[in-house]
DNA sequence: GTATCTTTCGTAAGCGTTTACGGTGGCGTT
DNA sequence: AACGCCACCGTAAACGCTTACGAAAGATAC
């Protein structure tokens, strides 16, 4: 058994009401007291059930965080949010969801009985069931990089539009005329919004329509190198690739490579995210840096301000804007 | 205020421990007031506070987890402990260390306020106060791929010293005869372990104990990179590299191919870990594959097994062996 | 018709905290 | 001597749930 007030408050000869002060530095407890408390404490090694003060205080300030997967980008979501939530005295609990709407669900009701005070989640977005689980719960929550119509709420996202936009466009201006969009998620809201994006640079540049060729990628690396292997062996003409994401580029590039063709001279490779490694690759990935870290800071920070001024309604809604790193693929 | 047993009692004109003897599917009560029980909390949308119930029951069937950062490997890792708790019906709380011994204990203690029921511990080794920590805690839990003398524990580990002698014993039979290991953390278990494993090829294939240089690296790409591009510059028979981990190889692939030299030509280059894109690169990378789903897998269902069978004092001390994954960087 | 057993439910207590409120004793004031 | 005040601490109730025990009603037995 875990050691609690109760034995502190036997072995130091007052009242458990007199520990519990003494632990919140209440002003009507006397030095000596609070000391002779706080040394009992230290010998017994005692821990405070958070789960009995959440009880009667109705916080737990924790926070609870939804993600589909756990790759490098997430990663760095996630260390922001970290960052943020640790300068505020709160925890985190991380769940998995494994890109999959039935343990999404699960994991919601986890983390509401969990009784986490607020949520951060990155939706899949696969059906609509996760959003009248959200309606019908009375935490609040900030999405990660997704939104939806179909529910008002705070968000803090990328500008897939103008992220997408960029990576066309400056693939049109090395002088591409048809580009290949291998995408991973075309039904979530991400997806979705850079598809758009890409058509956008396609019809500034004057281009017709069909100079954009969007194809559908499962989400492993080895997916997209299979896809672009298979795409190399038919299409004649491809030399411009904008990659779902820096994850998937990697396999693309494989392809590429062991179909004897040259990047960028022979095919040109835009990726999205900026993850760490994108840098560090030979040659090194022309990507969309998506401000990762900064989107789980914003969206945690975002949160923990309206749990603690109750008041607040307002939503947030955060766009921040993309940035094209520009490096040797193109 | 969230929905509670008691405004379920209210409505369906029983009392709150009927209801929870309802939830609890208790065979003292009717299938009918069961029945109308659960269309009730359903349509109150009910969820149980999984605080309350824990403070009485003792349990949280929850595990709490301590990586030392977040990146591809360790998501593996929490990949295999993810599906072993689910499949037990335990919920995680993930944390992250950061590497930083301080923030550490105050994780450890975090967990135990949370009352996991256990934890999976990846300690990050720079002193020894979480051993104390540790000792102090009536928390059962099990080490992942680390240990020490200090403490009598159960841990799942990989061999890492048998990990070291594949390595450098298959650059020794590619013909090389002076060997660099890139280390970046020689004060862990898994450090020492690997140094004495890189020892013992050295040996074992009669070259003098000078064939080997060990150097000290910090834990990111660009760290890694900085120093291989200066060890280039410096050493004139640099031609074989193993490196610390998968990830910083790819720093010190950047600082070769940069230098003009070519992989496996001029240099060489051993990874450790084998994480997924290590066989997307191009040319794809030899490694020391790691089973960092089986280390989570197995860890976990160590404890839970704990966990549940209260007996149960025997230590599970449990060595994987890793394998070698011969590619094209050798 | 009484005794006994079953089924189905309620009452009371408790898990480890916090919070509102009340009480004691010492001191200064008049 | 009576009063009030302050510093310090205790009592009681509550948070939402579970568990041990008991009780009311009907069913069964003789």
């Amino acid at each position: 058994m875990a050691i609690t007030m109760k034995d502190i408050a036997q072995k130091a000869g007052v009242s458990v009401v007199t520990v519990s002060r003494a632990f919140n530095n209440k002003p009507d407890i006397s030095i000596k007291t609070k000391e002779n408390i706080k040394k009992i404490a230290q010998e017994l090694n005692y821990t405070p059930d958070a789960l009995a003060k959440s009880l009667i205080t109705g916080k737990t300030k924790t926070i609870g965080i939804v993600l589909p997967a756990m790759d490098p980008f997430y990663a760095e979501v996630l260390d922001g949010i970290s960052k943020e939530t640790r300068e505020r005295g709160y925890g985190v609990v991380v769940c998995n969801s494994h890109a999959n709407a039935d343990q999404e669900i699960e994991l919601l009701r986890f983390l509401r009985g969990k009784r986490v005070d607020g949520m951060l989640i990155y939706p899949v977005q696969e059906d609509s069931r996760y959003i009248v689980e959200l309606r019908n719960s009375p935490v609040p929550f900030v999405f990660l990089n997704r939104h939806t119509d179909e529910l008002k709420c705070d968000y803090v996202i990328n500008d897939n539009v103008y992220g997408a936009f960029l990576a066309v466009n400056h693939l049109i201006q090395r002088g591409h005329q048809t580009i290949i969009y291998i995408c991973a998620k075309p039904y979530a809201s991400s997806g979705i919004e850079r598809i758009s994006g890409c058509q956008k640079a396609i019809q500034e540049n004057g281009l017709s329509a069909d100079a954009l060729n969007v194809v559908t990628c499962g989400e492993t690396i080895e997916a997209c190198y299979n896809l672009v292997s298979e795409l190399i062996k038919q299409k004649e003409q491809l030399n411009a690739l904008f990659v779902w994401d820096d994850k998937l580029a990697i396999g693309a590039r494989k392809a590429i490579f062991e179909a004897g063709k040259q990047i960028p001279q022979d095919i040109a490779i835009v990726g999205y995210d900026d993850i760490e490694i994108s840098e560090f690759l030979f040659p090194s990935l022309t990507t969309i840096r998506q401000p990762s870290f900064e989107i789980g800071e914003t969206a945690a920070k975002i949160l923990i301000d309206k749990l603690e001024n109750n008041g607040e309604k307002e939503l947030k809604q955060i766009v921040l804007k993309p940035k094209l790193m520009v490096r040797e693929t193109t």
